[in-house]
DNA sequence: TTGTACGCGTTATCAC
DNA sequence: GTGATAACGCGTACAA
């Protein structure tokens, strides 16, 4: 068989050089000292020939692609921009190469993933990018996974990356209850099947009971964690109910934006009429008018950590079953403090 | 050399099978019929042994690698969200993979690109993230890039998009002299070395000139594309400078936001005391308060079609050396119009 | 310290 | 329509 190559290979420079292609390799790979002077004659064909080792070539003959993978649901939040920033931070530092891939896990079965061990050392999985059957089958073929804001299938040990986000959900409900008297709470809920969304709900929950608040159904609105929908939500919510609220707390920053602009189209002044506050702390809610009060979610770090978590996995270091980064609160005005 | 291999190869499909590896490399790729017969069993075959043809090995014989590259300058910015998203779109879509690495042109000279001939079929470049010696060096070798804000280096031929800056940017100027009577326009501009930032700066310039407003040096501020440079040069300004403005117009949407605060702060009202435009139309400039008048830019679009442009040059079609897409302006509140 | 030769998993050529 | 087998470019056990 008879191919064109218009590439250098590691023949060429073997030749140029004057040496076996072995005593490239281990130049190269630094796999074994090669002599001063044939150092020299290699270091000075590389530079001739402009020659760059094949990525596949390596990748078959060291089982080892020096790739690994992300799976996520989609790209368009702002959320997911710091997260593979993080991720890609510390993947680019390890001298490895990131495969990213949108994936949902309600996708047609039969599609095969676009990441997985055929091209990867070993991938991130982002919340429900994922079904648990398939999480489940990769992990069981000893294929190195990290979760990222979700937890581990019951019975598996697979490392996952998470926030805190009960504990911080409830400290900034309380806080409109005891620092700014608010009793009647809305709750914008984010998709009933993501686990941070669950928490946060628990948590708002949670600092209504602490306070004798009774829960009302009629306070929890669907905002999927996405602005529009929220925005929309709002509007119905504010046409329909007959039901008084004095504050607004939403799963994520991105509702309440949508859910101030509703309200402040409705006449109601945010943060004097309502407190509003969020969850995530994107970069822009520190510049939103009014600044708005939040928790900050590491996210950066979230990508980070997974990231590292995955790299010790690979080299077969211990790894944290589960990793919970802590989350802080962040007042501003919107909940109608003055800072 | 014994090597253990956990992962089912094409042999143990073709043992499993009863038939040869070359009939199974046939049907996979579709490259030539296979009876019925033979059909049913391979695909019987593979879902037993749950096999996935290895990416390397096929890129190392087919010398394709069914991947192409996205070099960034950073992941910071919630400008690059939806230009990954619209080049994932694509890219997924004709069955390829995304390999996305940040870069910045002034990286240590001997440091190897992430991305490149040897790991992908062809890239996408953002901006300023390459050197033009290494833009031209690697479209020397015959690899196929694709150029995204940025022109082509004089005397070649590099397929590139980007989007139509100056003229948009004159008009949104002139709508704030014409229709706002504003006459002492505050410019905020980008990096010196980036393009779209020049562009924009032309336009502005023109607008004056257009309505013989002289140009004022003492009016032009640095805001490098980043809201927290340009909320601290505008607070500086606010203090130092004696020079009266009563509009500001920034060559990006993130600066545009740090300035409205700047202005808040100070005591200014936006729109009523100083007209506020911008340029982006980034998802989160319409839930500002006030709304940010701005330029539309697709940039989700700019990266679906540098991805179209690159699989066009990957098939050998023709390919338009330069792609403009038009951009389109956006009144919203912050120059003082009523919507 | 260096060279030879084989294998990594797949595709593609040639014969049947 | 199907099978045998030589490439693809590199790493590495083994020999020298």
């Amino acid at each position: 068989m008879t191919r064109r190559s218009s590439s250098v290979t590691i023949r060429d420079v073997a030749r140029e050089a004057g040496v076996s292609v072995a005593t490239i390799s281990r130049y190269i790979n630094q796999s074994a000292r090669v002599s001063d002077d044939v150092a020299e004659r290699i270091e000075l064909a590389i530079e001739e020939l402009n020659y760059v080792p094949h990525a596949a070539a390596r990748h078959l003959a060291t089982q080892r692609t020096r790739v690994i993978g992300l799976l996520l649901t989609n790209m368009h939040n702002d959320f997911f921009a710091p997260l593979v920033s993080g991720i890609e931070a510390v993947v680019q530092h390890q001298g490895y190469n990131l495969l990213v891939a949108t994936h949902r896990a309600d996708s047609h079965l039969d599609i095969q993933l676009p990441i997985g061990s055929h091209n990867t050392d070993g991938m991130i999985v982002f919340a429900d990018s994922l079904r648990e059957d398939d999480i489940i089958g990769l992990h069981r073929n000893g294929f190195p996974i990290v979760l990222i804001h979700r937890s581990t299938p019951d019975g598996y040990e697979i490392p996952s990356v998470t926030i805190e986000n009960k504990d911080a959900t409830c400290r900034l409900v309380e806080h409109l209850i005891t620092d700014h008297g608010r009793k009647r709470i809305l709750f914008v809920r984010g998709p009933a099947n993501q686990e941070d969304s669950q928490w946060r709900e628990l948590g708002y929950l949670q600092a209504l009971e602490n306070h004798d608040i009774p829960r009302d159904p009629q306070l929890i609105i669907c905002g999927e964690f996405e602005r529009e929908v929220a925005y929309r939500e709002m509007v119905k919510f504010l046409e329909d109910s007959q039901t008084d609220f004095d504050a607004v707390f939403t799963g994520d920053d991105d509702s309440a934006i949508g859910i101030v602009n509703a309200l402040v189209e409705a006449g109601y002044r945010v943060p004097e009429d309502i407190s509003v506050a969020g969850f995530d702390d994107l970069r822009l809610s520190a510049f939103l008018t009014p600044p708005l009060t939040t928790v900050n979610a590491p996210t950066e770090l979230v990508g980070r950590t997974a990231a590292e978590q995955l790299f010790d996995l690979l080299t077969g270091k211990d790894v944290d079953p589960i990793i919970l980064l802590p989350t802080e609160i962040v007042i501003r005005r919107s909940c109608g403090c003055f800072v």
